[in-house]
DNA sequence: CTGAGGGTGTTGATTTTTTAGCACCACCGC
DNA sequence: GCGGTGGTGCTAAAAAATCAACACCCTCAG
């Protein structure tokens, strides 16, 4: 198993796989109207089975249509994906990572954000040990 | 020009362009030591010079030889990439991501960071307004 | 019963990506 | 001067990815 997912799926495949991480579990109709330059319906499908053979989805019944999934949880995704980014672009600074974060314009509600995140630190600082 | 430049490059060039975030500046020759699976050392030139056509690299001889750079500033891509991240995985809350950092096992020093990460939240008010 | 609608699996063709080979040039040591 | 080393540009071929067409199956309305 790599390490590195992202690194190793196509473009159409990364495309899908983020939709499915973006919206949930979908249907290739709904996988379809997630993608940019949309292909056809038929294509969508085709990708589908295929990212399902190399194990990165899974798909259940649901009245009549296929749903599929991400294999990985979406929390594994989410630090997976945070650690590449902090890797690739932070030089593995996670620091340097949450600097640029809170430094994102456009975090609504500002102030009570910077609240919450006070106290989430406190809490890490009790839990640290 | 897209709002998404990872989603828009295939396989290899993605690679190559994450080698050369993380490592900066660099020769073929380095860029084929930092790729997976790494091909021939033709091929990764090849590419190279298909990524500058396509406006996302530059280069300047540097001695006898070239040295590739990124056209996007670290600055700009690092923002870029979070973005994406925190979109794709986040439902968009960067006070999720956030707190997915805090949560990372291996941050080292881990008080001192806090500390550190405290301050930031300080100067970020005062910013603020 | 029968045909339309909406789903699926399979397959082959097209397009893009990826690769490696080859020709050329500059520099350096002998 | 001359061959070897190490870089480049270009190009054709191989491999992979992407796509769309087609056949089939189920369900349901008429």
């Amino acid at each position: 198993m790599s390490k590195k997912p992202h690194l190793d799926l196509s473009r159409r495949e990364r495309q899908i796989m983020l939709v499915l991480f973006e919206n949930g579990p979908s249907t290739a109709q709904q996988v379809l109207e997630g993608l940019p330059e949309p292909p056809s319906y038929s294509a969508v499908r085709t990708m589908l089975r295929l990212l399902e053979e190399k194990g990165q989805l899974t798909h259940h019944q649901e009245g009549p249509r296929y749903v599929y999934t991400p294999v990985v949880s979406r929390e594994k995704a989410q630090k997976s994906a945070l650690r590449q980014t902090v890797q690739s672009f932070f030089d593995n600074s996670v620091e340097q990572a949450m600097a640029t974060l809170i430094g994102m314009d456009d975090l609504p509600q500002r102030d009570e954000a910077l609240d919450r995140l006070e106290q989430m630190i406190q809490k890490a600082r009790n839990e640290g040990r």
